[in-house]
DNA sequence: ATTAGCACTCTCGTGCCTTGATTGCCAATC
DNA sequence: GATTGGCAATCAAGGCACGAGAGTGCTAAT
């Protein structure tokens, strides 16, 4: 419901630029200054403060005439009759389509997500979840992830390895490098001769093929050839339908919900409230991140763009991230909707581009 | 630091009964009945509800008279002079080492409890992580737990899996049915049959041995009998060090900030922020639950008993958790001192026989 | 079209007052 | 002598008025 209303941000928004009139010159400059001044110090902004901190090259009066326009169209909007003007959604998303400078990171800023990237293991869980975690410290706001469905990767390894008289290890290995594991308890002795030659088995019969195609009726016709115990076949199966069935086809992680005490938006402890169980529900995050797929680059919404009401005061940017060069999961960053928009894009593009990278497909082609 | 002040709870607490002086059978009544109707409401509590909502027998006056007196004697505290009375630290210790009844659970807690548990895939960081969750849903408060250290575990399997001519998959499992597992990427390409060998010979030579005993030296000389690549070597050193170095020795895992919200001593910003910056600085919660470790039961620290000045007005709940009937790791909760103790207690008494219950030592011998 | 001047509006902080809850004390009572 | 009822004293919290400050919108002059 959102990804109607949120719009793309790279590929030159065509959509926006229909919709929205352009605002002449000087407005424009007002616009844009307003809102970057309110992004940097979040308190409304005047006439005064205008004319005083830059150089407009124009009298209060005239600023105030001008904002009062801008207001009127719905670009900015007064908390109160007395106070300064605040960028609405509008002109926020204004700001974002059209004025917004693109920022680009330092070179250590770069490295150091890349670096942070790279130096998780091997375990796709982890890496999405580390993700997350790197995001989330970087920006101080609450940043949040999705693995990508794993039922498009490639079966590469599995292996049952003999721990103990009734107990059998369950390794699977993708062509991600990605492993997943569980510990089977069998009623029956297992044979650890048994286990060998199955795992021999299993391997030379689904090396290559994708994890969906893997069903429980192929693994029953390979268990045949070799006395496999039937309680290891539906491990196996189960396995692989925790990462491909609907259930477990994709997991969210987010984190950093204690940078948002440090927003003055969120001094209201219910609006603090209403975003934490937002993060424990899940749903709207997975599905804001789920929008982000099918777009090229970043999408931002903003407040009452996003689906849920509680996060009127909030905006969401996403990015997706590529496996084997398809956008397979994607990052985000929830935060007030005063935000650093072109910092933040930075960011998550350049986090993309790490996991996309790590992602690449096949290892042995790196 | 702590532990010099707090007081195990469930064998006898000799200490505290030398320490405190007996109260009288009517002030022991009245302190129990103000420790509970605060911990029930929230609300300091005054002569009129006592003698109201309780029955005991004396008129608002005579309460009055005994309520100054346990001012006096620093077991109540009175926020301002028109207020009611609030246990304080020395209050809320009297309670807990005298007069609280111990609680039990229903059969279904104690079901759902064991059942979590033993539902958690035999990762034990997803074990420990899943027991902090459960306990701080449960609890509505902060649950935060400690891994075992791991070298006290036994070797039982190493697997290194080809699952790519640069890339290398270590699978470690111990008779915990715990594994590990990392996918190192070699310059050299790795021979499969080579892999295989090292596998087989690894296992033959550390089979039963502790992971603590196994140094890189030890790997080195059982390398040189198979030509396995260094990197391999040194990275299935790093595996094992990971779990028994000190640095990687103990993982500690906390969830449920978000309660906090609910409860009315976190109203205050700051306050929310001081418990939340310990819960990311994670020192403190570690040396609750490590200090935890030498007593046998469950352990309660209350308000200034707590290291850190930022908790003064929190309480914690440890109890220690065994492996292979050893102290091993340890649960804990974390909340407003005004918690429901007897309740805490039991519920991390049933978390922590679940976890010995799962972690019983050899997984054959169940 | 722009600007200066000015009256107007609204928030925020301060201080004051009232209200209500609770105590501590004292004299009367059992 | 312990207990009790009565009563003045105390203090937090909420409501209200008031002034300061910030910022606007309007109007008349440039």
């Amino acid at each position: 419901m959102s990804a109607k209303h949120a719009k793309q941000q790279r590929p030159a928004p065509e959509t926006a630029r229909a919709k929205e009139p352009e605002l002449d010159r000087r407005k424009t400059s007002i616009l844009g200054t307003v809102v970057y001044e309110y992004i940097a110090t979040g308190e409304p902004v005047g006439s005064a403060t205008l004319t005083q901190k830059y150089n407009l090259g124009i009298s209060p009066a005239t600023v105030r005439s001008e904002l009062a326009s801008l207001d009127e169209e719905g670009y900015l909007e007064q908390p109160h009759t007395s106070a300064g003007r605040v960028p609405s959604d509008r002109g926020y998303r204004y700001y974002v389509d059209r004025l917004m400078l693109p920022e680009t990171l330092t070179p250590e800023e770069r490295e150091r997500i890349r670096g942070e990237v790279r130096r998780a293991t091997h375990q796709l869980d982890a890496v999405v979840d580390h993700a997350s975690h790197v995001l989330s410290n970087l920006t101080r706001s609450i940043a949040f992830a999705i693995t990508p469905r794993l039922g498009s990767q490639v079966f590469r390894h599995i292996e049952l390895i003999h721990v103990g008289a009734h107990a059998t290890h369950l390794v699977l290995v993708t062509n991600l490098g990605l492993a997943a594991q569980v510990t089977v308890e069998t009623a029956h002795e297992a044979n650890a001769e048994h286990l060998l030659r199955a795992t021999h088995n299993l391997n030379a019969r689904l090396e290559g093929k994708a994890l969906s195609e893997i069903t429980l009726d192929k693994l029953r016709a390979i268990a045949r050839e070799t006395p496999l115990p039937e309680e290891l076949v539906t491990a196996v199966a189960d396995l692989l339908a925790e990462h491909t069935g609907v259930e477990g086809e994709r997991r969210l992680f987010a984190g950093g919900a204690h940078n948002l005490l440090d927003q003055q938006e969120f001094r209201d402890l219910r609006k603090l409230r209403a975003i934490l169980d937002l993060l424990e529900e899940q749903q709207t995050l997975y599905a804001l991140l789920h929008g982000s797929l099918n777009s090229a680059g970043p999408t931002v919404a903003i407040g009452h763009e996003l689906p849920n009401a509680d996060m009127s005061e909030c905006s969401v940017v996403t990015v997706p991230y590529k496996v084997a060069n398809k956008n397979a999961g994607a990052v985000g960053i929830l935060g007030p909707r005063r935000m650093q928009y072109a910092r933040l894009i930075a960011l998550l593009d350049c986090m993309a581009e790490s996991l996309n990278a790590l992602f690449v497909g096949e290892p042995e082609l790196e």
